[in-house]
DNA sequence: TGTACATCAGTGAACGCGCGTTCACTGATGTAC
DNA sequence: TGTACATCAGTGAACGCGCGTTCACTGATGTAC
């Protein structure tokens, strides 16, 4: 049963990475055939059905591995790093590593965000959400923004998760010989987010912000 | 002559409208069909070549669409905006106006952002560096922000652009019958863009940033 | 250890369909005289 | 005003192709005795 369960998984595997590789390559995922991933994959298309009902399976079952590099990334983070100066500077780098050993994963996410169908979108919005709200219990547990209502904290977070994510597609687009260009945008973005950092310490709750 | 082109357009704007009309329901550009948008717009498949060579020149059409609709945008927001305490929430509000008023042409954008192919990603990449590039240059003709040096000025302008459209995909996704959600959207948006400029207005340039 | 049976991932032929694109065409409109 | 010709947006038939999905099948692996 062992042997077969592996086999089973192998192809599994494949199809899955197929998919993704198509979207590594610049191609919508929406536009993949079933055919296409089983070529690929290097089995016989009526093979997909005995693991997938359709390439929206597909997809739903890509956001659980997104899942799984997303906490792998958080739980890095966490051991690493301690309350410094750099810490802002040492988390987007770690963001920054971990999206360039998964771009595929990461285009995907991207795609899904504003493409796929409402659920597809729902399930990808959902792993950021989720993303955000253990960062802001991390900044709860150092005792940092205590100035700030749940609320505010929350928005913040999520302010700060748009912020990382938004360079992400950019990123994606540097060709692998523009080191520069790149590291560019890291420090642009590690900017952005000790703006907002900024924002949050001075933020006063009721009153309106100087003009 | 008139005529013969004034019915030219006509068909050409169908088949616009009707590649946009299939984003506006939920679907991907991608995925659209030159013989589905020509069934759509109430002509036969080879008409379409009449006006376009493929859905990459709509696409790109489309973008100059989009183009007009965000100057017109911008237009606004600098006849009704002074320099008043409610300046950030009046210009939130006047997009998400602006966004609902056009939904289908604002999905097309978060869509090609991240989906179509390199030269349209790079098109609407383009449109929002512009606009950014136009905040940058009302907030200096205002006076504000004298704090910060040019480069730094043009990064908290995409930071506040990247943050409004942020809220662009959740405010689509938000069914018209509950208006509260997308009210309380908005002010998580006008929050967020209030800390950005906070942490601007308390920025200095050689500093590390408070812990 | 050996045999008979069950399971099930992967096969390969077949189907009807919508696709992009070609081509020669038609007929309404515009132009020249 | 009338006629002969040019233009060109839209037509409709036709093509070959890849698509999703069905079905009965095969053969390797696992299980029971």
């Amino acid at each position: 049963m062992s042997i077969r369960l592996e086999k089973k998984q192998q192809t599994r595997q494949a199809l899955m990475d197929a998919a993704l590789a198509w979207v590594d390559e610049g191609q919508d995922f929406s536009s993949i055939s079933i055919r296409e991933v089983a070529k690929r994959a290097g089995v016989v298309p009526t093979a997909f059905y005995r693991h997938f009902t359709d390439m929206e399976d597909v997809a739903l079952n890509l956001v659980d591995e997104l899942s799984i590099a997303l906490r792998k990334l958080m739980r890095e983070a966490r051991q690493k790093s301690r309350i410094t100066e750099n810490m802002i500077a040492d988390s987007v780098n770690l963001y920054v590593a971990n999206l360039l050993s998964h771009k595929a994963l990461f285009r995907f996410m991207s795609q899904a965000l504003s493409g796929g169908s409402a659920t597809l979108r729902r399930a990808v919005r959902n792993e950021m959400q989720f993303f955000a709200r253990e960062l802001e219990a991390d900044v709860r547990a150092m005792g940092l923004l205590s100035n700030l209502s749940a609320h505010m904290l929350q928005w913040v977070t999520q302010l700060v998760i748009n912020t990382v994510a938004g360079i992400t597609l950019e990123l994606l687009d540097i060709p692998d010989n523009q080191p520069s260009q790149k590291q560019e945008l890291i420090e642009k973005t590690i900017c952005q987010v000790k703006i907002v950092l900024i924002g949050s310490v001075h933020w006063k709750e009721p009153t309106q912000p100087p003009q």
